[in-house]
DNA sequence: ATATCCTGGATATCTACTATCCGGGATATG
DNA sequence: CATATCCCGGATAGTAGATATCCAGGATAT
C-alpha cells in the first residue's frame, strides 16, 4: 500500500486532537513520530490539494485540518495519497494473441475485470464508513490523555 | 496490485473451460496471450504451490487445475500470486517519536491498523465470494463459443 | 525588514515488480 | 535405453514506483 498513507492517517489524526484553528508546522507533525520533514511535507501537500486539510503560511502557520473530523472518512485521505486508481487495472490482455480475433465484440467490460472491481469497491465503502472522528473517539476511549499530550506537545505554545 | 494477478486469473479461467484431464504446456497457455512465457511460469509455479493447479512432466504435460472451478475462489489465486500480506502494513510510528513514552501500554493493536483491516478483510471476502466456475458461466453466457474456442486452440491435438 | 513557513520542482536512492536464461529432473514414446 | 518434451529452481538484469533530500521562490505575522 505504501507507507505514506500510514503517515497522513497518524497525522490528520493528530490535527483532530487539536483545535480547528490551531495549525501546526511539518517540520514538528514529522518530529512527532521521527518521520522525515521533507518527504512528509509532499504527503501534507497532497491533503491540502484533496481539500482534507488546509495550510497556512508565515509565523506561526502550519497545517490544519479543512473540514471537521467527522466530515473526513479514511477513504478521503487514502484517496488523497494513493491516487483514485484501482489496485487491479485491466491491461486487456484478452484482445492480444488468438483470442483477439475470434469472437467479435471486445467493448463490452470483462468479467474478470467486473469481478474485482466489486471486491475492490467493498473495500473502498468499508473505508468510506469509518470517519476521522470515530477513529479519534475511540483513541481516547483507549488512552484518555493521548489527545491532551498530543496537543501539548503539538501545539506552539510560543510568544 | 501487480499485473501477475490479471495473467493467473487468465491462465485459470482458460484451463477452468478445458477438461480436468487436459494438461497445457506453459509455452501455450503463455501464447494464447502473447504473455512472457518464462515469466508466466512463475505465476503458474506459483498456483501449483498454492494447490490451485497441477503440473505434470514430460511430453502432452502441462498445467491443469487441481480441483474443480467450483472449489477455487478468487481470493485463492490472488493470495497463491500477491501472497497473504495485508496490503496496509503498520510500521507502528507511534512507538517513536515524543509519543512513544508518553501513554505507557503500546502493546494494544493501534486503532487506525484495526480499522484499515477491517477494511481489507471487506475485500477479501468479496473475493473470496466469487469462484471461478461464477466466472466461467458468466464468460460462456456471453460468449458462448468461448470456451470451446479456447479449448480448440489450448489443447495439445497432435500425435 | 525580518523570521517563519508553505510551495513546487529537480534530483538521488532504494525496493519490488518485470523479464530472461540455464542446468537439472521427471515422464511419455518408440 | 535413447530421446524429445516439459516442469523446477536459482541466478541475474532491467524497470517503474516509492522513499528521501535539497533549494529557490512566495506568503504572512511581528
Ligand atoms: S478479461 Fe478482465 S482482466 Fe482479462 S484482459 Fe479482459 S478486462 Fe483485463
Ligand atoms: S496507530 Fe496504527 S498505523 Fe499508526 S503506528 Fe500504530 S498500528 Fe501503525
Amino acid at each position: 500500500m505504501g507507507e505514506r498513507v500510514e503517515w497522513a492517517l497518524h497525522c490528520c489524526l493528530n490535527l483532530a486532537f487539536l483545535g480547528p484553528d490551531d495549525a501546526v508546522p511539518a517540520a514538528r507533525l514529522a518530529a512527532f513520530h521521527e518521520l522525515p520533514t521533507a518527504y512528509l511535507t509532499k504527503q501534507l501537500q497532497a491533503l491540502v490539494r484533496a481539500g482534507i486539510a488546509a495550510s497556512v503560511p508565515g509565523p506561526r502557520g502550519g497545517f490544519r485540518l479543512a473540514r471537521s473530523p467527522e466530515q473526513i472518512t479514511l477513504l478521503d485521505v487514502v484517496v488523497a495519497i494513493e491516487g483514485p486508481e484501482y489496485a487491479f487495472r485491466c491491461e486487456e490482455i484478452r484482445q492480444r494473441g488468438p483470442a483477439s480475433g475470434s469472437s467479435g465484440r471486445t467493448q463490452v467490460a470483462c468479467t474478470i475485470d467486473v469481478a474485482m472491481r466489486k471486491a475492490e469497491l467493498a473495500w473502498r465503502q468499508a473505508l468510506a464508513a469509518q470517519t476521522l472522528a470515530e477513529i479519534a473517539a475511540t483513541v481516547e476511549h483507549r488512552y484518555p490523555n493521548m489527545p491532551v499530550r498530543a496537543r501539548d506537545w503539538l501545539v506552539v505554545t510560543g510568544s
